[in-house]
DNA sequence: CCAGACGTTGTT
DNA sequence: GTCTGG
DNA sequence: CCAGACGTTGTT
DNA sequence: GTCTGG
């Protein structure tokens, strides 16, 4: 599942990658360990240049209580082997719990990372996930409603993130879901609200691996009241040697070594 | 009909 | 709100 | 968020 | 009382 992530861009930079304004009086801190719960920035469909909070943890409008549902499958019941190659229909469509969020309030959820773990280490050995070449921040498709509480008339938006099957390297780090992300101009098209279903559903596939990257961090990232910076601070080095895009879309191949002398070596190639 | 579930990841 | 199972 | 577990030795 | 999982 993807239940962890990082977003510590400034509103200023997010405002200028995504082209969107921060709502009146938007604040928020750098969040190096997003939990279930916390506040945390979405754009939405209703709104698609308006950067606002919302609560990570999704509940249905007409459910009696919080449900707090962090990820929702974007085949639905379909791929329950979660086969890479799956391309049948989006079942997320077909989902009692999903579908009107998925027609009518689709967001995406702003992130420089995710954080994941081996399907039986889970958090007790995680990786952070990232995009290659400094793509960050990126958009994580979501859906979000929201709900009321009766008691007390409180009104709380919230979102969950879509998954997909793995890519090769959530495969390398034995884990077999992974959030769902979208290119810039793919942001574009999820956000407005007369992309047809199917175009939508076609949105929903895994992100090719070769644009991204893992490397270990420390298990201190389980603590869900801990958020900062230190906590993603590599222990090793990353999973699996990079490609790295030049403009020109050719491919180079770039060793593999620790953070700081990686970063290094990709300065080193950009400059020629 | 109508009470009860509706979700995830990973299996009790 | 909408679907499922008994 | 909040319900549920929180342990051992020895394994299903 | 505090941590974990969903």
């Amino acid at each position: 599942m993807c239940g962890r992530y990082v977003i510590a861009s400034t509103v200023k930079v997010i405002e200028k990658k995504f082209k969107v304004k921060a709502a009146p009086e938007l604040v928020f801190e750098p969040n190096y360990n997003v939990t279930v719960g916390n506040q945390a920035p979405i754009i939405t469909s209703e709104n698609p240049n308006e950067i606002q909070l919302a609560e990570f943890g999704f509940t249905p409008d007409w459910a009696d209580k919080k449900k707090y549902i962090l990820n929702a499958r974007s085949e639905g019941d379909h791929n329950p082997e979660n086969r890479s190659d799956y391309s049948g229909a989006k079942g997320i469509f077909l989902k009692p719990y999903f579908k009107k969020s998925i027609r009518f309030k689709r967001c995406v959820v702003l992130a420089d990372a995710f954080i994941e773990g081996p399907t039986k280490e889970k958090l007790n050995q995680p990786y952070l996930v990232y995009l290659i070449n400094k793509k960050r921040p990126f958009a994580m498709a979501g859906i979000y409603d929201d709900w009321i509480d009766k008691s007390t008339g409180e009104i709380t938006r919230s979102f969950a993130i879509l998954t997909s099957p793995p890519n090769e390297l959530m495969n390398k780090i034995h884990h077999h879901r992974m959030p769902v992300i979208l290119n810039d101009t793919d942001v574009d098209l999820y956000l407005n609200k007369t992309t047809t279903q199917h175009e939508i559903g076609d949105l929903l596939c895994s992100y090719d691996y070769k644009l991204m990257n893992a490397y270990r961090i420390s298990p201190e990232i389980k603590r869900p009241n801990l958020n900062e910076k230190e906590l993603i601070n590599p222990i090793e080095e990353p999973v699996q040697k990079e490609y790295y895009f030049e403009k020109k879309q050719t491919i180079k191949l770039v060793g593999m070594g620790m953070t700081s002398s990686r970063e290094q070596r990709l300065k080193e190639e950009e400059e020629g």
